[in-house]
RNA sequence: GCGGUAGUGGCGGAAUUGGCAGACGCGCUAGAUUCAGGUUCUAGUAGUCGCAAGGCUGUGGAGGUUCAAGUCCUCUCUACCGCACCA
């Protein structure tokens, strides 16, 4: 038998052997408990990089681990297909997106399986083909029949180099989160999905999803960003306008004074129009259009405004309030406008210093400043409401009540709730998404394609421009149309979705991919659905995982879908560093998975990337610890085919009598392997203990196979154990083991060993004797000794009689199984 | 600024419920095998004092609770992540 196990060749032969006896093909199966194990579909880019490795071999451990024990396994993979990289391709190198795509999900499955995980490919998907984004466009004509689907006029973010509007949750610091170039602003009438609707519920629901992360749930409820407080109106004098403004500080509203609108707010022209500060407004206004939102909205940018020369009438107390206009009140927050109240708000502060606008305490504590000149900071904590006519002595949580009922009373306002979470923004200027399926007609307006004609197929002859603008507003064939309700002369829709839409329902369709005449069936995703295991990076923490929890919700409303929530737990992966940052082209630190498996192989490779360290951490690559991990399964195979021939003709399980004590010791340590893999596996996804736990059994087994004579039942629990253990994690090298240990069956098929209590009872155990908490000596003890006569042994031991001596004895505390504390003085 | 996570040997990490800190692996040192090198095997490897037995110190820092603290409490430093003028 040959020293090296040979991955060139064995590899290949099992992956060989695990496809065309379709082991990883699955279908419904009432009989047996389903479990759905889903890592996130990746973006055909053209190469796996480590972080779809470590993905990948963390679901993969996952499914093969649920199959052996017993579950029905829903394992399936796909392609988020759509997208801009695909057309810069076309663009740059003349290659149409289609083609580029479907030659790098070739690669890419090519260099999935060379990694041997388990997925079902009969369940393969594309986003970017017909049969798939047909029904995306059916979730866009279900929404748009719910109202949820709409289009309006609004200023979005634009990125200039891509040439496509940005949903908000794509623009990171001010800048396009895929190219970097700072966002600017465009009046574009767009489709939106109305996820609002839904914030409050997928702000509640988050309570019942114990099986995510905190860090995660956390992003999201400040991400939705409720707020609870009220609305109310003020009357502008000599107008018939009304400002509407939104507070969280009602019982503050004593303090006010003075209002601002943000420069976008629609009153704006209205109310300053023939004030003497109607030029500074003017000008205000358009100097603030080009200042780009990332210098806006910096917390560091200096706050700035000027007075509309307009007042506004405080409906509590009668009082003329002048209305201003400021850098720091967004448009698109509340609405638009604020109630500014200097000595209890620090923005407002801030800005009144800076042009001599009054500040007045409202709220008053013992220790707190009574008097607003003198104060140096707004004073934001608990107190009682003063100078607030009858309100006043009630404390901030009372009044804010308080107020707000009279404001309902008096009819000037009321209690409301705000939500940061804006709308979601899907139409895109670009050509590689999915159409649209609304058609414009001169008569009937915006009419939805019929479901029948679905799909809008997206032209595949189209010609590409350097600009970026989207070609499908020059193909007339596409574009050119007839008006499904008049039959009259109509124009298509030419922009596409966000390709988040894409991703919102692509795990409902694994489980039924062929369906061509709906999504899915309902028999398919009430067994499947939900997901229960969810794998993949931290930073889909919101955009993604949001949008399929809004689309889920929606499903359900809709009544096809049962389930609420897609994910039932959520396991979010760190980062594959090299050098301590992140693996990029510009750093020259990237290590290509292909070159580690034309190395190592990948059982190294996986058991490596799951070996050096917990899941949710990041993971530092090193070459050194691959060489290590490679060391291991070698030293695996060297045990395992040493002494295959003699443990093949042993049936187990036998009947264990008496032992000596190493062939015990190894049997413990067989079962406590068994114990700790599986809680490692299911309990904490800790594979890192799991595979030095077994680590340790091959140590113990090599040692034991050092010994003269062997106790070849024991033996061959041990070694076979181990190899089941191993194999979820580096499945390859355990197939040929195990076959090489004289099984017929692959071991993909074996049960998922369970412990023996019985050998997890140990005779002797040793106990640590401490005196006042510090270890001095240590006894080995039967394991039934009482606590009274561990306490008695302890103190007879030698060492501690001459370390105890002259001192008396206070207490002793015995810790079962681990130690005794003696506590003398 | 707010919120979160983390900080343990030369390195990755372990210690799961307050109970023997450093499992497992890498690296390193010495030796054996082979000998051109690699592979493989054995022993050692937190710091410090000591010939040794053994002692002392030690989980970012400072206090505290406890028979017992990496783990709990208070304060504090650092790194990373998320949000950031959200009224």
């Amino acid at each position: 038998m040959e020293n090296h196990y040979n991955f060139k060749s064995i590899e290949p032969k099992w992956q060989n052997y695990w496809a065309q006896n379709q082991y990883f093909k699955v279908s419904e199966d009432p009989n047996k408990p389903k479990y759905y194990d889903l890592e996130m579909f990746p973006y055909p880019s053209g190469n796996l990089h480590m972080g779809h490795v470590r993905n990948y071999a963390i679901g993969d451990v996952v499914a093969r681990f649920k199959t052996m024990n017993g579950f029905n396994v829903l394992h399936p993979m796909g392609w988020d297909a759509f997208g801009l990289p695909a057309e810069n391709a076309a663009i740059k190198h003349g290659h149409h997106p289609a083609k580029w795509t479907y030659a790098n999900i070739e690669n890419m499955k090519v260099q999935l399986n060379s990694l041997g995980i388990s997925y079902d490919w009969d369940r393969e998907l594309a986003s970017c083909k017909p049969d798939y984004y047909k029904f995306t466009q059916w979730m866009f004509l279900k929404l748009y029949e719910h109202d949820l689907a709409y289009k309006k006029s609004a200023a979005v973010n634009w990125c200039p180099s891509c040439q496509t509007v940005l949903a908000n949750e794509q623009v990171v610091d001010g800048a396009c989160e895929r190219c970097d170039t700072v966002v600017t602003k465009r009046n574009l009438t767009q489709w939106f999905f109305k996820i609002t609707d839904y914030a409050q519920r997928l702000l509640d629901d988050l309570e019942i999803l114990p099986g995510w992360p905190d860090k995660v749930k956390t992003m999201q409820r400040n991400w939705i960003g409720r707020s609870e407080g009220c609305q109310f109106d003020l009357p502008i004098e000599n107008s018939s306008e009304i400002m509407t403004v939104f507070t969280t500080r009602p019982d503050t509203v004593f303090g006010i004074t003075y209002m601002v609108l943000s420069p976008e707010h629609p009153l704006v022209t209205k109310i300053s129009q023939g004030t003497p500060q109607e030029e500074q407004v003017k000008e205000f206004v358009q100097r603030m259009q080009f200042v780009s939102d990332v210098d806006r909205t910096s917390t560091e940018a200096e706050k700035e405004g000027v007075f509309t020369g307009a007042y506004a009438i405080n409906p509590m107390n009668g009082e003329r309030i002048p209305i201003w206009i400021a850098n720091y009140v967004l448009i698109d927050y509340g609405t638009g406008a604020i109630m500014a109240v200097p000595a209890h708000d620090q923005r407002d502060f801030e800005f009144a210093r800076k042009y001599n606008l009054p500040v007045r305490v409202v709220i008053k504590a013992a220790d707190s400043p009574s008097d607003g000149e003198s104060m140096s900071e707004a004073y934001v904590e608990d107190g009682c409401m003063v100078n607030s006519g009858i309100f006043d002595g009630l404390s901030v949580e009372e009044g804010k009540k308080q107020v707000i009922a009279y404001m309902q009373k008096e009819g000037v306002g009321q209690g409301t709730v705000n939500f940061r979470l804006r709308d979601w923004l899907i139409s895109r200027q670009r050509y590689w998404g999915c159409p649209i399926p609304m058609v414009y007609c001169e008569k009937c307006g915006l009419i939805p394609v019929p479901e029948a004609d679905l799909p809008v197929i997206l032209p595949e002859d189209v010609e590409f421009r350097p600009s970026g603008e989207s070609p499908l507003n020059y193909v007339e064939s596409f574009y050119k149309t007839e008006c499904p309700a008049c039959g009259g002369p109509a124009r298509r829709e030419t922009d596409t979705m966000d390709t988040f839409v894409c991703s919102s329902w692509y795990f409902d369709r694994f489980c039924d991919p062929h369906n061509s005449s709906a999504p899915f069936s309902k028999e398919a995703v009430d067994y499947w659905m939900p997901v229960d295991q969810y794998i993949g990076g931290v930073e889909h923490a919101i955009l993604h995982l949001m949008y399929s929890r809004f689309f889920t919700k929606f499903l359900h409303d809709i009544n096809v879908l049962s389930c609420d929530e897609p994910f039932t737990n959520l396991l979010t992966q760190g980062m594959v560093l090299k050098d301590g940052s992140k693996m990029s082209k510009s750093k020259g630190n990237v290590v290509s998975p292909e070159d580690i498996i034309n190395t190592y192989g990948a059982d190294t490779a996986r058991l490596f990337i799951l070996f050096a360290s917990p899941p949710e951490r990041d993971l530092e690559w090193s070459d050194q610890g691959v060489e290590g991990s490679s060391r291991f399964l070698n030293r695996v195979w060297r045990a395992v085919t040493s002494c295959a021939d003699d443990i093949k003709g042993i049936s187990l399980p036998a009947q264990f009598g008496e032992l000596d004590p190493e062939a015990r010791k190894l049997r413990y340590k067989t079962h406590a392997t068994i114990k700790k893999v599986s809680e490692d596996i299911e309990q904490r996804f800790n594979f890192n203990t799991a595979i030095s736990a077994i680590m340790e059994l091959n140590n113990m087994l090599n040692a034991y196979l050092d010994q003269d004579e062997q106790d070849l039942s024991v033996l061959k629990e041990a070694i076979e154990t181990m190899v089941v253990l191993l194999s979820p994690f580096s499945p390859h090298i355990c197939e040929e083991l195990w076959q090489i240990c004289g099984h017929q069956q692959s071991i993909y098929h074996e049960s998922w060993p369970r412990y023996d209590v019985e050998a997890l009872i140990q005779d002797e155990i040793e106990i640590a004797i401490q005196i006042s908490g510090k270890v001095r000596d240590r006894m080995v003890v039967p394991a039934s000794v009482s606590e009274e006569d561990l306490k008695v042994l302890a103190v007879a031991q030698p060492k501690i009689q001459e370390l105890l001596a002259g001192k008396e004895i206070v207490k002793a505390i015995v810790v079962p199984g681990k130690l005794v504390n003696i506590v003398a003085k």
